[in-house]
This record gives structure tokens, C-alpha cells and sequence, in this order.
DNA sequence: GTTGCCATGTAAATGGTTACATGATTGG
DNA sequence: CCAATCATGTAACCATTTACATGGCAAC
């Protein structure tokens, strides 16, 4: 965490900094402050963690970080392994006011789901009967394969913080929700009224 | 005045054609399909509807369209509007192969929520209590206000057809849901222990 | 007669992914 | 010694966004 000193450096700032922040950007800051330091270990840990809700690639992390650095919020430094080159990274004041900047501002950026299933779903008018059902079964089953990976996670606890758990348990209960809702749906769609909202 | 090449792409029936769509191209197909004709149309309509879970904007749309002609997934019509110019697009028999192909394989790209708020949340370790709970106040009020716009939409809105108020009510359902998981995070940072994992 | 919507497009820039290329260390 | 993993980076490509540019039509 950071201390006071800090915070009051940061509204004296009264900065938007953070809105020159890439959202690659943005993950980098943060894994960095919770003491991820090379851009391997950031890679691993985004796919452990935030890759659900928001990802990145290693070919956008390693020019992402020489960005990071050139602007000054994090400050690189060689930490050879052997004969092997190694950088380790770690957040520079500015860095850590712009980190908090972002953190503390409302968003602005609406969310996209970006969940092909429910893209599907909302085109699937055109198929015939069978197909739209088997839709929301495959959309289900999506959720609840999902859901079941994330509780094994859970149990394993492998977490570095009590907000790195708390993501994963808001991703495991919005997995559960939709599989009861695909269910439902699968219900209202097989009995009786196959077309429930429109009235055709 | 319909350029059909049909022939060719029909064989693509049980094929991953849709596989070459990007997602632009699948929502383009998606709205011609349900008759949106036009590049402006369709853009509204995305705005109205698919923003929240993908959305395309309009700079991608007329090259995508073009493509998709160029491709022979959809006929384009000329259809002036007095003297200014204006293009009707309807999809061709390979058009809806490729966009029933789509519908009815299963998923293979990843969800990703891309919900900022959740980002924050998962880096909100470095902040103090006080700005955490602040975090976890901000990500409710955001799925509050949303599923208030969302119940006006299905109130008052015409929907072209079910799945389209269905979607809508899914994003309806997990605002509603994820507000409620936000309140029960708010209780427990409140309350008693607001930090588990570390000595605070 | 001007505002606002309908309508179409292009160009530049951004941001990201994929593939390529390299090489050291660790463990079986 | 071989495979997996750690580690870093570049280059080509791609999709998408933003800004620019144009013009007709309708209504007030």
C-alpha cells in the first residue's frame, strides 16, 4: 500500500494522467505495484488472473514496459539470472500516483461484455427452433465449465491478495448467475411457448 | 442488379468459413440477416442493441460491408434517397451458410468482461481501506445506473424480436446480480474484517 | 436558412496479436 | 542431453477507432 505522503502528492497533482494510459498500460502499473517483476512473471500472472476480464499478449508487454519506463513511471533495472538478461521493474513515485489516479477516478470506459455466446444468442432469430436452443445449451455449458475451473481455483488458493480472490469469486458467481439464467431460458424455450417476448 | 455468386461459397456449407469473419463481419452479417440494410442503420441498431456486449464503429462498418461484398456474403443494391446515394445490402445464399455456420459451431473465443471497474477492483490492494471501499461503491453505482437504462429499454422499446429483448434482459439480469455481489462486498469491507489476507 | 439527421466514405493513427528469433537455466 | 521453462525482444500484420470530408433531405 501506499503511504499518506503519497496521496497527498497525487491531489495536489489533481492529475489525469492516467487517461494517456493504454489499458496494457494500465495492468502492467498494477502488476508491477503488487511486486510482479519481469514481463514473463506479469505475462503468467495476467493468465492466471485477469485474463478473463481483461488480457494482453507478451509481444505488447515487452514494448509496453520500455513505454512504461520512457515516461518514467516505472524504473527498470538489470537483474541478470547467470549469463541470462533480466530486467526487473518497479514503480517509480510517478508511477505509483498515476496507478492511484486510475484507481481512484470513475470509470469512463462503458464495459464490453465481449461474450461471443451471447452475440450468438442475440442473432439467433434466424435459426430454426433446435439450433436456438442448442445455442443456450452450449452457452450454458460454457458457464458451467467455466464456473467449475474457477472453483477449483478458488479452493487451490493460490492468491496474492484478498482483490486478486475477490475477482475471481465475482467471476465464479457471474458464471453461476448465467448458468441458471441459460437454464431458465432452456426451460421457457422447450415448454410450450417457444417464443416468448415477441408477439407473433 | 444483384451480383449472386452463389455456387462457389454454397459448398462452404459445413465449413469454418466463419472462421474468416472478424467480428465486425459477423455483426454485419447478424444485422443484414435480420434486415437492417444500411451501413447508418446498422450502426444505430448496433448502438441500440449490441454495444454492451460488441460493439462497431462506424469507421469499420462501410469498409466491412465492402468485404463482405467483395466476398459474396452480401448483395449490394443501389437505393437513392432523392439525389443522395444510398446502398441496400441483403444477404446472399452464401452469406447466410457462412452466418448459420457461425451460429450453430460452438464458441471458441475466450469471454472476456473487459469491465474496468473489475480491473480496478482487482488492483485495489494498493489503495487505503477507505479508497477500496470507494472502488467496490463506484462499480455498484455504475451496474445501478445501468440497470435502471436497461429496464427503461425493455419497458418502453420495441424489439425487433425475442432474442434481441432476451439479450437485453440477460444484461439486465447480471447488472442486477453484480450490483447485489458489489453491496454483499461493501457489507464485508465494512464490517468486522476488511482485509483478510494481510495484517492490516 | 440553418439545424439536425440520414448517409457514405477515406486516411491516419493506434493498439494489439502472431509469428519469428534468440538464448540461458533447470530438472529429469 | 533433451525438454520445459524462463526470459527478452522485433517485425509484420490486422482490426478498429478517430477524425476528416462530403452532401442530401426534412422541418422549423
Amino acid at each position: 500500500m501506499f503511504s499518506v505522503m503519497d496521496s497527498v502528492a497525487t491531489n495536489a497533482q489533481n492529475s489525469d494522467a492516467h487517461r494517456e494510459l493504454t489499458s496494457t498500460g494500465r495492468i502492467l502499473l498494477g502488476m508491477i505495484a503488487e511486486g510482479h517483476r519481469t514481463g514473463y512473471a506479469i505475462k503468467a500472472e495476467i493468465e492466471r488472473s485477469t485474463r478473463h476480464f481483461w488480457g494482453a499478449s507478451i509481444g505488447g508487454i515487452y514494448p509496453g514496459l520500455k513505454r512504461l519506463a520512457d515516461e518514467g513511471l516505472v524504473a527498470r533495472e538489470d537483474d541478470p539470472r547467470g549469463e541470462g538478461r533480466r530486467h526487473s521493474y518497479q514503480l517509480t513515485v510517478s508511477g505509483e500516483a498515476v496507478l492511484r489516479d486510475w484507481l481512484t477516478h470513475p470509470a469512463e470506459e462503458p464495459v464490453e461484455l465481449r461474450d461471443e455466446g451471447l452475440l450468438k444468442l442475440r442473432f439467433a432469430e434466424v435459426l430454426t427452433p433446435d439450433e436456438r436452443t442448442a445455442v443456450v445449451r452450449r452457452m450454458g455449458i460454457r458457464h458451467r465449465e467455466q464456473a467449475r475451473r474457477l472453483r477449483r481455483q478458488l479452493a487451490a488458493r493460490e492468491f496474492d491478495d484478498s482483490f486478486d480472490r475477490l475477482s475471481t469469486e465475482y467471476l465464479l458467481g457471474w458464471n453461476e448467475w448465467a448458468e441458471e439464467w441459460c437454464d431458465r431460458v432452456l426451460e421457457s424455450l422447450g415448454t410450450g411457448e417457444p417464443d416468448p417476448a415477441s408477439g407473433k
